[in-house]
DNA sequence: TTGACATATTCCCATATAGGCATGTAATGT
DNA sequence: ACATTACATGCCTATATGGGAATATGTCAA
């Protein structure tokens, strides 16, 4: 099998640099084609494209303005992305303290700035051990 | 061109839903491959080679036991997704706010409004607060 | 050394790209 | 009606993919 469609998930959508600069683009407010265009120096075509991807999957909104189409980001469809990466940020604290914590010593029973960590069970992650 | 290589960041190399369950599998404590396999249900020709792309982004960590190969996320690496995402935080929350406005009149003139945006660049998002 | 075990790599292939270019289509102005 | 503007879509191609099967590499144990 191939890769996945670039429209199966937000995943695959954003993982193409231009889209998530198109995104960024129109994250504040609607714009038109033509100043995506213009603003990432990419040929209409593609940008058609990118759009149509970002459409398929949720990802922008549409709206038609004469004969222009203003699109927006839809924000709430990267929420998902930022859910799935979040449940890594307590991973990277914990390493980034132990990292700073070399002192040699294993660490003293005293414990003196950590953010509380083991209320996670390990359950969380491996769901599906065999 | 095609799309981009799997291995060329973090972001197309997450895109794999099994990648991102191996990142999951592992990121409490590093396991060796066999038990990915088990765990995941896959050949474990398969989940060499999602190791491989993930190892080649520095997604994951590898130490030798062994015969055995061991595995651990490296939530460092997950840090880029998680700040890309996190840039359209406040834009799920005004959207969602929007919607509870269902104030149906056109907001009144005084207020949050936003800066001038019309003639910016490309790269222009990033500067703003929320 | 030989064999068993654990993991990695290679080969093959159907599939989906992303970009370039050409063309189609919708809305507007005159 | 016609020309023009603003997008969208179709066609083509080189390229990378992920799965399966087979094989290679590496490590330990007897």
């Amino acid at each position: 099998m191939a890769r996945a469609a670039t429209t199966s998930d937000a995943f695959n959508a954003v993982a193409e640099p231009r889209r998530r600069e198109i995104l960024n683009f129109i994250a504040l407010e609607e714009r038109p084609v033509g100043e995506i265009v213009d603003s990432l120096g990419l040929e209409q075509p593609s940008v058609s494209k990118h759009l149509r991807v970002l459409r398929d999957v949720g990802l922008v909104h549409v709206r038609r303005d004469g004969r222009r189409m203003l699109y927006r980001t839809n924000a709430e469809a990267i929420r998902p992305l930022h859910e799935w990466t979040e449940t890594f940020e307590r991973y990277w604290r914990h390493q980034l303290s132990r990292v700073k914590e070399r002192a040699e010593r294993k660490s003293s029973p005293s414990n003196d700035s950590q953010p509380d960590f083991s209320r996670r069970r390990k359950d969380d992650f491996d769901s599906n051990k065999n």
